[in-house]
Parts: C-alpha cells; structure tokens; sequence
DNA sequence: ACCAGAAAGTCTCATATGAGACCATCTCGA
DNA sequence: TCGAGATGGTCTCATATGAGACTTTCTGGT
C-alpha cells in the first residue's frame, strides 16, 4: 500500500465525512490495526516523501540513508537494509548515487574488506538539515491529537511491537 | 520507504542483536514513532504483500481493491484512492486489470456517469479469500506480543490519530 | 588449511509506479 | 442557461523498484 493523495487536485474534502463517517471506512476491512496504522502513516510520509524527491532530487533509498548515517556515521549498505526495509540492491544503487553527488564518502571497512562504512559530508549534512524539519514538524502535527500521556502510551507499545518483530518477522508461511 | 527484506537470502539473523541492541538503531532516528511504525509497518505488510504478489499475479493495488470491496460492493474507484492512499492512475489500472480477468465487474453510476460502482464476482472473491487469511495471520502474531488490554488501548490511540489526519494531511507546507 | 556456504555489494532486466496531461461529465454561481 | 471550474477516470512517459544472478570476501566445520 502506497500513500495517499490529495484527491490527486489539491483538496483534501472527500476525507471529511460525505457519504460515511469516516470511521465507518476506515474500521471496515478486516486488518483493523494494520490498516489504520497504514492509513496513518501513509499520510504522514508520502507527502513528504515526494516532496523531498522532487524538491532535491533524491530517491527513498537516498533520503533513508542520509537519515541512518547522520544518525550514526560508519553504519554499512546491509545495516541501512536491514532497519529500513529497502532492499539492498536499492541502497546499493542509493549510495552509489549519493556518493556521486558528494553527499557521502565511503571507506572500506579494515577488518572485512566486503564492507564499506558509510560518512556523510558537509554537504550531505546541509542537505539533510533542508529536508528533516518538514519531517519532524509533521510527525509533530501527526501526533498533536494525543495527549502527553497518550503519545508515550503509544511509544511504550510501538517499542513493545518493534521489538518482538524478530519473532515473527522470519516466519515466510504467514 | 518500503519494506523489509531478510537480509535478501533468507535469515532474519541481522535483526537479533550483534553489534548494537535493537532498540538502540530503531530509537536511533529522529523521527522516533513515525520510524517505529514504519519499521512494525513494513515487516508487518511487504513480506505478505509480495508473496500475493508473486503467487497470486496481482499488483497492490489489485489486492488493495479487492480488500475494499470485499468490505464493500459498489465502492468507487476515487473512494478507494481516498482511503488507501493509492494514485488514481495505479488504482484506475488496477481495476482495468481486475475486470480483465474477471475478478469484479463494473457498473456504471446512473445518477453520475463519470463514476462507476465495482462489484466482486464470485472469481474474485475466491482470490480474495486465498489470501486474507496468511494477512489475518500475520496481523495477528505482529500484535501477540501485546496483552489484551494494551492491545485495545492501540487500537484506540490509532483510531484516534486515524480521525485526526484530515486536520493535518492537507498541511502541504509541512 | 581447506572447502562449502554465508554475506556484502553491484548489476541487469522486467515491471509497477509517480507525475501530470487529457477527456468527459457534473456542479454551481451569475 | 451558460460557462468556469471541480471531479471521475484513463493514458503516456520517465523512472524507481523488485527479483534474482553474479563477484568477491569472509566464516565455520572438518
């Protein structure tokens, strides 16, 4: 499932209430919470997503990874995979790209020389510094709904869920 | 950003522990619960989604269509845009396809005929029950690590925050 | 010390997707 | 009643993505 548009014209009515109260649609199909943290989210992060792509001129793969490394430096391609999701021959095409535009250097890692830990520039870090307030501003507007206690409420399971993933992750028959 | 791999071989190994506890990674990022649900997101949904993709010749959103009218008959191709958060073009091919082969069929809508109503056929409510029940499943071990109560209460924090988007989505300066 | 298999990263190819133009129909105000 | 603008849906084009093959390097068991 992909994001969410603004009816794709620039208004955001048909979300209001019209025919069905909104709730009615989004409580209806049969993975309630899933679909509503999809319904969520999607409208968090699209919007901005493309607006980063299109404003600078950088792919998913390429935003993800300025955001992992300004996080921490010397993280690698597969470390970027694996808590983000995209898969690696993205990254890999990512990185590539990023290292192009001078946005990060890479340096093979000494003790297994498969490896290359990744470093933002100067340049990089400017870059991310134009697009993360939009991020973090929304994610605030995201949230403002909760009260204080609500939002850690929310957090403390989020970090319950996130951490049992790997129980579950793996099992390829469900 | 899209969804997660198994280290693309076929191990979840990365995700247990090595170098770094996981909390400390996913709490890395500035966008603490935006990232989180992400994170739970992806696993959650990528896996199962390519496999009906892959298994059963349907792109996202033919599946995503499926999932709206099963909930229910005579849904629109824009409400489904509105609430899955798919481009109209995706959803529009996606219905082109779906009656292509059978899947639903369309009606047009006599008091505007611009829209036109989609019905399942028998065909793709088949299909549609070859498939729900791995999402089911999955949904459900995402959340058993949550005690009955915890899990009512995210839900609820979700529906919450899912009534609120239409008072920020449309932010597009964000 | 060796070899089978795992892991990191890159590449190719086919395809699904995003952006936005486009057409037809509808709506609403003058 | 007309015309401007909104809306539903389709189409085209360029591009980002998924799948998976491939190379090189590392690891663990014998």
């Amino acid at each position: 499932m992909r994001p969410s548009r603004k009816s794709s014209n620039g208004t955001t009515k048909g979300l209001q209430a019209e025919r069905e109260p909104l709730a009615a649609v989004i409580g209806g199909t049969e993975l309630q919470i899933a679909y509503r943290m999809g319904y969520v989210l999607n409208f968090y992060r699209e919007p901005s997503f493309r607006r980063i792509e299109m404003e600078l001129g950088l792919t998913r793969p390429e935003i993800v990874t300025l955001i992992f490394l300004n996080f921490r430096e010397g993280v690698t391609a597969s470390e970027i995979c694996e808590f983000s999701g995209h898969l690696k021959a993205n990254i890999s095409r990512g990185i590539i790209a990023l290292e192009k535009k001078k946005l990060i250097r890479r340096a093979a890692d000494k003790t297994d020389s498969r490896r290359q830990q990744l470093f933002m520039t100067a340049a990089g870090r400017a870059l991310y510094a134009r697009y993360i307030p939009a991020l973090r501003e929304r994610e605030r507007a995201m949230l403002a709904c909760l009260t204080r206690a609500e939002r850690n409420e929310f957090e403390r399971l989020l970090d319950k869920l996130a951490a049992h993933v790997p129980q579950w992750a793996a099992l390829d028959e469900l």
